[in-house]
DNA sequence: TTAATCTTGACTGAATGAGTCAGGATTATG
DNA sequence: CATAATCCTGACTCATTCAGTCAAGATTAA
């Protein structure tokens, strides 16, 4: 139950971008020295992000990135969709009509399926309720006590 | 966010193992064979099930492994952590008093870190309030609508 | 005594993760 | 125009983890 680099990376490079609306395209240099991330491993983050809509680049000198939606419109289960691949804790939860060959295959039902199906909503649900907006206005959804 | 297959796997057999009750130990052929998992696998998984005291193991002819407790008092949170290692979504959740340097080492204070801290809350009190016996008698826990 | 079990540790091969490297394309600016 | 600052692209490496196998031993019921 790991999250890679890249979304990790990806969302404090985000976060860093929500900060900064309005100042114009933010090379990613500055956002690679700002966060301590890896330049070059950084633009390969920020080309899936633009390819997946979430960021716009300028290009040429005095470019950069800038966010394609304002912060309260990016959520974080779409970031995380975008670097990680769909998020599902076992296989058997990628099939769908084109591929159902993936659905438990081990056995005719596994038991535990159900486990998997509803964790995984929960962390979709959760991460879904959760905008950049939030994250840099310290909303009270991350901030008040919970346990 | 992958379970890895050893957290499937382990919870496979334990919830086979939970529909047997009663019946004495069932040896770990059998359990792998009703589950589909390579045997020699399977064992290596209950020696880690079995050094977490999760499950009792009688040697010798007739023997096998049973629960040592009551599928009700086996949560899939505990099954979880000892199979794939404590519950964190980012290395930096794992700091404590030890091990401070763990914490965010990358930035003086990652704001995306509450992100991610909740999260795990999120995905640990979900997999805590589930127990072997909420899986085999399908409780409602797991099978109701709730999206 | 023997067969059925668990126990242990080492080993392998493939996949993934986390970057790096090298060079090309685009554009503002002087 | 020349140049520097950017983004853009693909291939490449290196270490780690994952998933599973192999081989040999210890224990005990029958
Ligand atoms: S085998 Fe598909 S979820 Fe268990
Ligand atoms: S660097 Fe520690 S959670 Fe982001």
């Amino acid at each position: 139950m790991k999250l890679s680099s890249r979304g990790h990376y990806g969302m404090m490079a985000l976060t860093y971008l929500a900060q900064k609306v309005g100042d114009g395209p933010i090379p990613i240099k500055v956002i690679a020295a700002a966060e301590e991330i890896p330049e070059q491993y950084l633009e390969q983050i920020f080309v899936e992000l633009r390819r997946a809509g979430l960021v716009t680049s300028v290009r040429g000198a005095r470019g950069g990135y800038k966010l394609s939606r304002p912060p309260e419109q990016i959520q974080v289960g779409e970031v995380v969709k975008v670097l990680e691949g769909e998020i599902a804790p076992v296989e058997c939860l990628h099939a769908d009509e084109d591929n159902p060959s993936l659905c438990c295959s081990k056995t005719e039902h596994c038991a535990t399926k159900i486990v998997w199906v509803k964790l995984r909503d929960t962390i979709v649900d959760y991460l879904d309720d959760i905008t950049l907006h939030d994250i840099v206005h310290k909303s009270s959804k991350l901030y008040t006590e919970s346990r």
